[in-house]
DNA sequence: TACGTGATCACG
DNA sequence: GTGATCACGTAA
């Protein structure tokens, strides 16, 4: 019970899968020993193979990081405002992760409060950027492994139903041509906390 | 529907 | 060097 996803777990060929298993899990991370979590209610899978991922035009200084062995963070700057957390998955030069879009809160509440400036739970996890800010996690983060003690992926006993998840194409990258509109973007169905697009 | 915001990338 | 671009969020 409650126990931290290994690294067999990360490095598994299949981005999408992984992806579609990540959802129900919790993600936590311990910043000057403050713990905040939430459990992960939207993913999306990016593969080196297709238009839509930074990878697919090979390594530069900003995704070098996909190009590590899988169970590592990804962690860019989007829009010059929103840090966004990304779990690198697959082998060596397999350039694969999977985005965590939004978040259900967990634990450490009155601590993402503090970190987004307000009285209000709403919403507060329910996208890529936010729930990086709630949870403390930035571009200092970009590299660090995820079977440390910063940033962690856990087991929960929580259940999803058969049926329960939901595939859709990616958010956000018309950039990408026909590949956006894979449906590699999985969502916990009706869960309030998917992000509103 | 508009745009802030700044690192990064592809030029040259 | 320089300009375009961007896996978003919020206000309006």
């Amino acid at each position: 019970m409650n126990s931290k996803l290994d690294l067999s777990f990360y490095r598994r060929k299949d981005v999408v899968k992984i992806a579609n298993d990540l959802l129900g899990k919790l993600l936590i991370t311990k910043i000057n020993g403050i713990v905040t979590s939430g459990r992960i209610v939207e993913t999306e899978a990016y593969s080196f193979i297709e238009r839509g991922c930074h990878a697919f035009k090979g390594k530069t200084t900003r995704n070098a990081v996909m190009f590590d062995r899988g169970g590592v963070a990804y962690v860019y700057l989007c829009y010059g405002i929103h840090h966004l957390f990304n779990i690198v998955t697959n082998e060596e030069e397999k350039a694969d992760a999977v985005l965590i879009r939004a978040l259900q809160p967990m634990g450490g509440e009155a601590y993402m409060m503090q970190r987004m400036k307000t009285k209000s739970l709403k919403r507060i996890t329910s996208g890529p950027g936010k729930l990086t800010k709630a949870l403390g996690i930035d571009r200092k983060m970009n590299g660090i492994d995820l079977i440390g003690n910063q940033v962690w992926v856990e087991e929960d006993d929580f259940v999803i139903k058969r049926g329960g998840i939901l595939k859709s194409p990616r958010i956000g990258i018309d950039y990408a041509g026909k590949d956006a509109l894979l449906p590699w973007r999985f969502t916990m169905e009706g869960n309030e906390w998917i992000s509103h697009v």
